[in-house]
DNA sequence: CACATGCTTCGATTACGATCAAACTATGAA
DNA sequence: TTCATAGTTTGATCGTAATCGAAGCATGTG
């Protein structure tokens, strides 16, 4: 009845509809000021002030102020694990928010997790790195190898300037639509970010979803799946 | 503000303080009764049943009737997994329900998680077995070695039997006061029932600790820290 | 300066859900 | 059969927290 964390606090935190949907809407990686996250929750602005108040309190957002704006941003990554997983155990009850439309089909194949890339491109990513040697399973956190060192550098990410951060490089994330895991870490940041600056894909304006050109997809197969 | 499974909803299941104590509870892995639970909870039995019939319809818990009693259990370690990650941004968060006494030393050494080992204890023998190189990780699951698979069978666990069930026989499970990995899966469930069987330790009563006697934290060095 | 924008505080309203006593059903024991 | 134990259903009560209008700060812009 009283043994470790209080989990029901934070839980409750995350189980009021209109914060839930501020959370997830941060899942996007992107920081969001109040009146951008009172409109994706659907509340007015006192409402929404006061929920990000106690959101912030309870540590799963940190706040950074920039001139009379206040951005949002989810605490941590681990925060991030968390509410994947509770995506994960959602899904698997069955209970579906909207019935899968195409905008379904298209957060499947690519979207972005917290600030990674996740769904069918982002675990086959993780699995070609994986069968390559790139990335290596070590007392329960990620490596990079040697190899995977030189390979993600001739694709243009500097590996060592990373590695500083209080972020791990690498971590694995588990993806709620494909069951299996994806790269996360300041290492899966950095390639999507690269992925994006390539100009091979974008995100879909206030969505999840991530938008491959047909340029962008086949050179994500030739230089990142192959070789 | 509509996209992706409904994360409030089950979210909310857990974050009734009532409600999570029973999960919590249920944590050890140990299937509970609705009266069991009703006290682990500290309400009375209409209010328990009630809580049950929702947490159940959330696909969060399993039932099996046995006569006039009802046992109920978590629905599987996806769930576990998501309240141990949820234990993990609590305690990081601070806010621990109590303060830290010496029964939560004990439960930082050597606790049931859902049913396998946890705490330091489960966190070392994980760290061994990756790097005497009895598990493998691949492709976002673990994979058992030749090697493992003879050491484990040496220690009294048959893996080929183990294999055969719904559950995948290695799976990675995050250690909220460890912050790293331990073992999960059917073989990590078959190991601590071992251990068990052998003697060295047993369950605290109603808690999830678990104590090891003298002799068994020695040969538990012994026999799964070494060769 | 005035004026707009972004957010917070206050206060009143409202709705939802947790709680439990009492009555009821179901299974088992004597 | 009768009694006891385990759990559910009903219904009434109560508390807490979500909600938003209005007023209040704070930081920017013309």
């Amino acid at each position: 009845m009283k043994e470790g964390p209080d989990i029901a606090h934070i839980a409750a935190l995350i189980g009021e509809p209109a914060r839930a949907n501020m959370l997830t809407a941060l899942m996007t990686g992107q920081a969001l000021t109040a009146s951008e996250l009172a409109a994706e929750a659907g509340v007015m602005l006192p409402t929404a002030s006061s929920h990000l108040a106690k959101l912030q309190a309870g540590g799963l957002l940190t706040l950074r102020k920039q001139g009379r704006h206040k951005y949002f941003a989810l605490a941590s990554d681990e925060v991030a694990k968390v509410l994947e997983g509770l995506m994960g155990l959602a899904a698997g009850s069955g209970h579906l928010r909207t019935r899968r439309g195409p905008k379904d089909a298209a957060l499947k194949k690519a979207r972005v997790c917290y600030n990674h890339l996740a769904g069918e491109m982002g675990t086959r990513l993780y699995r070609h790195f994986m069968a390559a040697g790139y990335l290596q399973a070590e007392t329960g956190t990620l490596r990079l190898t040697d190899a995977g060192r030189q390979f993600v550098r001739g694709f243009g990410v500097e590996p060592d300037s990373l590695a500083r951060g209080r972020v791990p490089l690498c971590r694995e994330c588990l993806d709620w639509s494909e069951r299996t895991s994806h790269l996360a870490g300041s290492l899966g940041r950095a390639l999507y970010t690269r992925i994006e600056d390539l100009g091979w894909a974008h995100r879909d304006a206030g969505t999840r979803a991530v938008i491959f050109s047909a340029r962008g997809e086949q050179e994500f197969e030739r230089r990142l799946l192959r070789g």
